[in-house]
RNA sequence: GCGCCCGUAGCUCAACUGGAUAGAGCACCUGCCUUCUAAGCUGGUGGUUGCAGGUUCGAGUCCUGCCGGGCGCGCCA
């Protein structure tokens, strides 16, 4: 079953046509006027342009044909000729019970499934997540869940930048500061490559910590960008590491693990998960062959000492820089390994779509790398996108810092947030006779909602604040408030199951009824907006309407002292409010607790 | 310099792709716990949507020009 408004399109549809005029414009929405209306069609007015007609006249012989619809209780003209639906007490009723009994919750299914894959864009295999790495996977997740659950066949993919000049970077300093090392690196360059390189052990490695990682990269980065020496050595690392000399590799191996497990913690804290745990350099033996078919194609071109895919356009209104391919160090480059993945997934998963949740800054570069996948032919138009998102600043305005100045690390955001709902969760009086265990596991839940829902709550677009006080808010608009209503609901439908209350056909009737149902309806509308947009925060709001439509109709309607017809009644409300919200917190990967 | 994005209540953000009276949260006033979890609910204050034009029945949304901010512009990712 459809939802409301997809029905009464419908109705409107051929109401529409029936008059000679465009169906499309009987497209129902939900009213701007809920004082006036639960639904509206808007097609009249513009209706009227072209048939000449005045469009109340118009919106009139519309309302005409849909009045007599069972699903409707009036319909009225209103100002210069929209179309007011208001929506009968048993219509309402049956399509709650229709939500109520569906385990999607009235979500629907795809007609046409397409094959996805989700580009998070991971973080560089160099240094530890901080707070600027947060939206792509926040994001990210959000979409592989949403996408899934509607019937696409979805892949998660990491995309670690683990085959960069960042790593040659890091290589050279931390053979700079530990001698030991740098003669580690020296022997096993020395002696000539095995066959079996990745069977190797380097012991002079296994000393490098995280923590030296974190603390040296920034530096080399720093360095890097004035010392032009420096650089350069690091450039000329990064393409010997490429091309696999045994004590760059060994130690960028070293490297890869320590900072992959860290990753993998602060990701299993945000539950992110992937499918596919792949980084760039994965794809490092497809590049040589990659890199003869541009040539043969005629894409290749030399320039400047690089190895370069031109693909501005006459009618560009930039002048968009060519694709460096191969650098000239002759090491592989951002863009090399980004088109070789490209290459890679077009074989083994045949994507109909990919989705690179990354920074809008690079919007650039992947229109480059897009425009070169095309020319190589290992791409159609349309099917890769770049679904970018704004940066995260400080309340200050600029790119966010701790007040030390550096970045806050993702594990620290974390377990802030975590301990300051630890603290609420005492003050409130919540959870106190709770096993320790279980506590524990609440505020942790309690730290991922609040931190996803602050992000996932604005538009992905657009750049915000980030505010430490904001993500560890737990009052109005938050990610707990939605746990406490989702709980509350748990703690009542438990409390009915005592008493031997049972559900049973609805039968709406009060305002605050209505409201809730006609907020349950709304969830197919937002799942399919934030679908196609690539916008999470259409859930989002979505479950904050919701939660907060159940929490004044629990504030208006008693529902265990009920009489006991309309006790069913609000007990099943209840139930498909429950399913309801704790579907969509999950499409966000926000996880609702049994009690708090 | 060129290009992209943004400017909405004191603060942080929405606004179903051009529709009615621009909505939430926080903050600030107001009332509600002998009824199912008060992290809640009720009522209220708060706006010339940066400025000036234009397009049309109708503009926060589209166009033009200013003002202000962010970002990107070849070997970082």
């Amino acid at each position: 079953m459809s939802d409301l408004k997809r029905g009464l399109s419908e109705a409107a549809f051929a109401a529409f046509e029936a008059l000679g005029l465009p169906g499309e414009l009987g497209r129902v929405t939900a009213s701007d006027r809920p004082d006036l209306a639960d639904f509206q069609v808007n097609g009249a007015l513009p209706a009227a342009k072209r048939a000449g007609r005045p469009p109340r006249e118009i919106a009139g012989q519309v309302a005409e044909r849909l009045a007599p619809d069972p699903r409707l209780a009036a319909v009225e003209i209103a100002g210069p000729g929209f179309i007011n639906l208001r929506v009968s007490d048993a219509a309402l009723s049956a399509r709650a019970q229709a939500i109520a009994a569906d385990p999607r919750a009235g979500a629907e299914r795809l007609a046409r499934p397409r094959r996805v894959i989700v580009d998070y864009a991971g973080p560089n295999v160099a240094k530890e997540m901080h707070v600027g790495h947060l939206r792509s996977s926040i994001i990210g997740e959000a979409l592989k869940r949403l996408y899934r659950f509607r019937g696409d066949e979805v892949w998660g993919d990491a995309h670690f930048g683990d085959w960069g000049f960042q790593m040659g970077l890091l290589i050279g300093a931390l053979a700079d500061e530990d001698p030991a090392i740098a003669r580690a690196v020296e022997e096993l360059n020395a002696g000539r490559a095995p066959n079996d390189i990745d069977s190797l052990e380097a012991p002079a490695f296994q000393a490098v910590t995280l923590e030296q990682v974190d603390r040296l990269y920034p530096e080399a980065a720093a360095r890097a960008k004035s010392d032009e020496a420096y650089r350069d050595r690091a450039r000329r690392i990064t393409a010997e590491l490429q091309a696999k000399r045994p004590g760059y590799y060994l130690l960028w191996r070293h490297l890869a693990r320590v900072t992959r497990a860290a990753l993998e913690r602060d990701f299993h804290a945000l539950g992110v998960d992937f499918d596919l745990w792949k980084g760039e350099s994965d794809v490092d033996p497809l590049i040589p062959a990659m890199v003869g078919e541009l040539e043969e194609k005629g894409l290749l071109v030399e320039d400047q000492g690089a190895r370069i895919v031109r693909v501005a356009r006459e009618d560009d209104k930039r002048e968009l820089p060519p694709l460096i391919v191969v650098s000239s160090e002759g090491s592989a480059m951002y863009g090399t390994t980004d088109l070789a993945t490209i290459l890679d997934r077009a074989r083994s998963v045949r994507p109909d779509l990919v989705i690179y949740c990354v920074d809008q800054r690079q919007a650039d570069h992947f229109e480059i790398v897009f425009r070169a996948a095309e020319l190589a032919g290992y791409a159609r138009p349309g099917q890769l996108v770049h679904v970018g998102f704004g940066t995260m600043n400080g309340t200050d305005g600029k790119p966010f810092k701790t007040r030390a100045g550096g970045v806050l690390k993702l594990v620290d955001l974390i377990g802030m947030t975590r301990d300051r709902a630890r603290e609420r969760l005492h003050e409130a009086g919540l959870g106190e006779d709770l096993p320790e265990a279980e506590f524990d596991d609440i505020a942790g839940k309690v730290a991922v909602a609040a931190v996803k829902f602050a992000d996932l709550a604005n538009f992905r677009g657009t750049s915000y604040v980030f505010d430490i006080d904001r993500f560890t808010a737990f009052e109005g608009k938050t990610g707990p408030y939605l746990l406490y209503q989702a709980v509350r609901v748990k703690s009542l439908l438990r409390k009915a199951a005592e008493e031997q209350a049972e559900a049973g056909p609805v039968m709406v009737a009060d305002p605050a009824e209505r409201d809730l149902v006609l907020s349950l309806d709304a969830f197919e509308t937002a799942l399919a907006e934030a679908y196609e947009r690539y916008a999470p925060n259409a859930i989002a709001e979505h479950a904050w309407r919701l939660a907060q439509a159940f929490s004044k109709f629990y504030a208006a309607c008693p529902i265990l002292q009920a009489e006991p017809a309309v006790r069913a009644s609000r007990l099943t409300l209840a139930q498909a409010t429950l399913s309801q919200l704790e579907l969509a917190l999950s499409l966000l990967g926000i996880v609702v607790p049994e009690r708090m």
